[in-house]
DNA sequence: TTGTATGCGTTATCAT
DNA sequence: ATGATAACGCATACAA
């Protein structure tokens, strides 16, 4: 059993109530009291329960943050990034991973029994039930990486139109005019927005978007790899890849590479979020910048500031990412 | 305010504790009322509070997670495999992220304060205050990665020893004789176990060690880079190169590379943990594959026992990595 | 300034 | 099988 406010109150002989007066740092309390009270703690080694404080004040000191996964670093850093901002508001952080959306609704449901002031939602959302889910639960919560259209609810994201947007442009200025596209499921939020922004540089450039070129597959490694090797497979030729991230990519670079083809000599190759990785000798990625960790401690803040004021409206908080430039990619003078 | 049992018992016309029994699964329900209560729990959306759950019955469903770190994907893996373990059994997992391991007891504080019924401590320990503490809250907990002399702890760990021992034996049995050592700082255990494996190996060989080739570092990206310049700057002459992990093998690789060293043709590199980046090509590290994923679940099981049953005496897992031999090595024929 | 009493949501004990 | 009630640890309204 652990020492409880009693233990506190018998050890220092005053009641439950000064000491609690203690523990809430309501000045009310005499110098005497306090000394006494502060011992007796230290002495006890006690610590609140957090639970029975929060059947009274409703308030659990804690957020649920949903990722899908955790081998991508793009993860790791919004967790980091959610992490140090909750924990420097005495915030802890309770952590659900898994792939699979079918399992959300469980997950939150989890969460919500461990009684979190908010959630976090990083992953995919495949639909609005969810939303509703949520909604219904009256829970606070944030969507990072991903909005909903036509829902007014929170959310971080990087602009992944833009993103798409200047890396294609930056292709195109290398003189690329065959530029193969992968990216993740087109009923993603964020995929879309990449496509468009691929889409539209080609466009802004003149030059024809070809079908042949794009390919959708999972935003992994593995994904990356088989979108690559698939295209490699096709008739039509290409000079230059753009990955919808940077995991993707380097699937894609080994899936090249094995086929004995050379980046940036034959293929010149991209991706976006600028994670850890991609700077390392021998992967040396050109990408797109996205503030991750920035992203984490943004949605954090965005979600504090719900818990803290429940009637405040939505916020939205849209980041931009820059281009990072290494070796990957290569001019070459455009077939005409 | 979230749906109660009261707003259960009240919609379903039967009494709270027969709503409670429900949730119990206590078989004392007759049908009637099994199904007006389900009912009203799918209509109102009802979930549990386990905060007032746990007030009676001390169980929260949860566990604290303290890691260092979360850009060595090393312990991501972990992460993954406690928090799969985990939620397999119905816990919530609670993380704690931080390097400096002066806040321990803080992080520890603030995840008992959540009310976690156990923790698992991935991190470095500088000393035995930690353990007391834990030891004195009652706490039931398991160390991963470290285990602490002359404690009766539970703890998950690979056997640190073999695995250096291993990686230097595969590197003298390619001829080469002068193999410097990267690795952490020498007050881990993990690091010191390491260190007496390359030591082993050695002499098992008949091959004299050398302070001189003898580094030791942060083990991290950073911690490997800095320390493989400072041993490249060094008058003594190398062909090989053990890291301690694989972060700092990496690290070290891109200041070899930056010195315009080739790997493997100048220097054969090695690391320990097998990280998902180490099999990526560009990178193609030989290394010692730890099964990061496993201890984590592993981990999780032992507490788990713990926690349902107090009284149980300690754990102990030790599994054996093994070697994973990529193109960062190269067979020489040693210098007489 | 301090102590007493009440309630938070839930389970368990005790009657019925 | 069911319901009333106490108890869990804590904060607070109220009384002193």
């Amino acid at each position: 059993m652990r020492v409880t406010i009693k233990d506190i109150s018998r050890y220092s002989g005053v009641s439950t109530s000064t000491v609690s007066r203690v523990l809430t740092k309501n000045p009310k309390v005499s110098e005497e009291a306090l000394r006494k009270v502060q011992e007796a703690i230290d002495a006890l080694g006690y610590i609140p329960n957090s639970a029975a404080r929060s059947l009274v004040n409703k308030k659990r000191g804690m957020i649920g943050l949903i990722v899908p996964e955790l081998e991508n670093p793009y993860y790791t850093e919004i967790i980091h990034g959610v992490e140090e901002a909750a924990s420097a508001k005495g915030f802890g952080t309770a952590l659900s991973c898994h792939m699979d959306s079918a399992v959300d609704k469980q997950s939150i449901f989890k969460l919500l029994e461990l009684g979190v002031d908010g959630i976090i939602h990083a992953g995919p959302l495949q639909n609005d039930q969810l939303i509703d889910y949520l909604r219904m639960q009256k829970v606070p919560y944030v969507l990072l990486g991903r909005k909903l259209k036509g829902s007014d609810c929170s959310y971080v994201i990087c602009n992944d139109f833009q993103s798409a947007y200047q890396a294609t442009r930056y292709l195109l200025d290398l003189g690329h005019r065959q530029i193969g596209f992968l990216f993740g499921k087109k009923n993603s939020y964020s995929s879309i927005q990449k496509y468009h922004g691929y889409l539209a540089a080609l466009k802004d450039a003149g030059v024809p978007a070809k079908e042949a070129l794009i390919r959708t597959g999972s935003l992994s490694y593995r994904g990356g790899y088989e979108a690559a090797e698939d295209l490699a497979e096709g008739q039509t030729e290409f000079t230059a890849v753009l990955s919808g991230n940077d995991m993707m990519a380097i699937g894609a670079r080994d899936a090249f590479l094995k086929r004995g083809l050379s980046i940036p000599e034959d293929i010149s190759l991209m991706g976006i979020d600028d994670i850890f990785w991609a700077r390392v000798r021998g992967i040396d990625l050109t990408t797109i910048h996205v503030p991750q960790y920035e992203m984490g401690s943004k949605c954090f803040e965005i979600l504090w500031r719900k818990i803290e004021e429940p009637q405040s409206g939505p916020e939205h908080c849209v980041l931009d990412g820059h281009l990072m430039e290494r070796s990957s990619c290569r001019r070459i003078t455009p077939a005409m």
